[in-house]
RNA sequence: GCCUGGGUAGCUCAGUUGGUAGAGCAGCGGAUUGAAAAUCCGCGUGUCGCUGGUUCGAUUCCGGCCCCAGGCA
């Protein structure tokens, strides 16, 4: 059975319309959000329901916990298997989600690259945390000039994965890359764009922020932050929790809190839109709106 | 009804002694190969309330009108 990929901005109806498809098609919902893989905040996430978990099989969500740093790769490895797993057996893999590079290292390839070794990691972040961010691209430069004239000197992440593959593997994170395969052959699935008119949307994100507060959201991120855990955990940058954790010491009020997370959570959306305008131009782009609407065209043209 | 202050970007405002205007926030465009809901790069998007007049030229000066906020009635 050919995969459904079905990605559009948050807010936007990807797991409604991907529970509807997997009742309708006898599918099964792998999740390709980077955030709802985690276990911890459910409400903040928005991650489907128990309800709506029940009325078909998901797969992916809620199964990390906060603490560990998962990462493209290992989603990429465990979609890989799930999508042929259900294919084989007779089921139609639904892969939902508003993750880009999740669906990107399915469909173009994610290049197999050796793990950084923990001692190059850890002398990366010393040197990192004696030196400043400042002083990482000048290292770079040193080591892989190559990647250095690529990135932006204040590119901080993308420096300290190019300088830990580099002193790890002896090679430019840049050579790695060009041994780049798709995990899915290209007639293996099918891709479907979720593009509803932005005004709209803005609102449905605005909305969908009070009603996560009405719905426990404040009470996941103070469960959360009591753990203590390192703020630079991709959990901990979910939106609204570093202003909902923020507003919970006591530096700003809960509607403040409110009002930034739905900024970033628009401003992503937006981040979103470009991702699929211009990386994903062989799928098809559905501006319908409506649930009905949309099942009509991706069972017309899957 | 009268007086005063104010109408400039989506919002809050600055400014132009007359040469079609700029900050913050919001927003928009782009990048994206193991943190990607991350991270980074780029961009003012404007009938200066309306309308006459003066002027080579008016958002700016003058007249009239409209709207908003106070105050007096």
């Amino acid at each position: 059975m050919r995969a459904l990929l079905i990605m559009g901005p948050t807010a936007s109806g990807k797991s409604a319309l991907a529970l509807a498809l997997a009742e309708r098609l006898g599918g099964e919902i792998v999740n390709a959000d980077s955030m709802q893989v985690y276990r911890d905040l459910r409400v903040l996430t928005a991650r489907p329901t128990p309800e709506e978990e029940a009325r078909a099989p998901h797969h992916l969500y809620g199964e990390i916990d906060a603490a560990v740093r998962y990462s493209v790769g290992d989603w990429t490895r465990r979609a890989t298997a799930l999508i042929a797993d259900i294919a084989a057996r007779g089921r139609v893999p639904i892969v939902a989600g508003g993750t880009g590079l999740y669906f990107m290292a399915l469909t173009e390839g994610l290049a197999e690259i050796p793990a950084p070794s923990a001692e190059v990691r850890a002398e990366v972040a010393a040197r990192r945390a004696a030196n400043g961010d400042d002083a990482l691209h000048p290292w770079l430069a040193e080591v892989d000039p190559v990647m250095a004239a690529r990135l932006s000197a204040r590119d901080a992440p993308r420096i300290v994965r190019a300088l830990e593959v580099t002193l790890t593997s002896g090679a430019s994170i840049a050579t790695w890359q060009t041994d780049t395969r798709p995990a899915l052959a290209p007639e293996a699935w099918r891709g479907f764009a979720l593009m509803p008119p932005r005004a709209p949307l803005y609102g449905a994100i605005d909305a969908r922020f009070g009603f996560m507060l009405e719905n426990g959201a404040l009470e996941e991120s103070r469960t959360l932050g009591a753990r203590g855990l390192d703020p630079m955990l991709p959990c901990m940058k979910a939106h609204g929790m570093p202003w909902l954790a923020a507003h919970l010491r006591g530096e700003m009020t809960l509607a403040a809190a409110a009002d930034l997370g739905r900024r970033d959570t628009r401003r992503y959306a937006k981040r979103q839109f470009t991702w699929i305008g211009n990386q994903m131009p062989d799928w098809i782009r559905m501006a319908d709106v409506s649930l009905e609407a949309r099942m009509a065209h991706v069972l017309a043209s899957k």
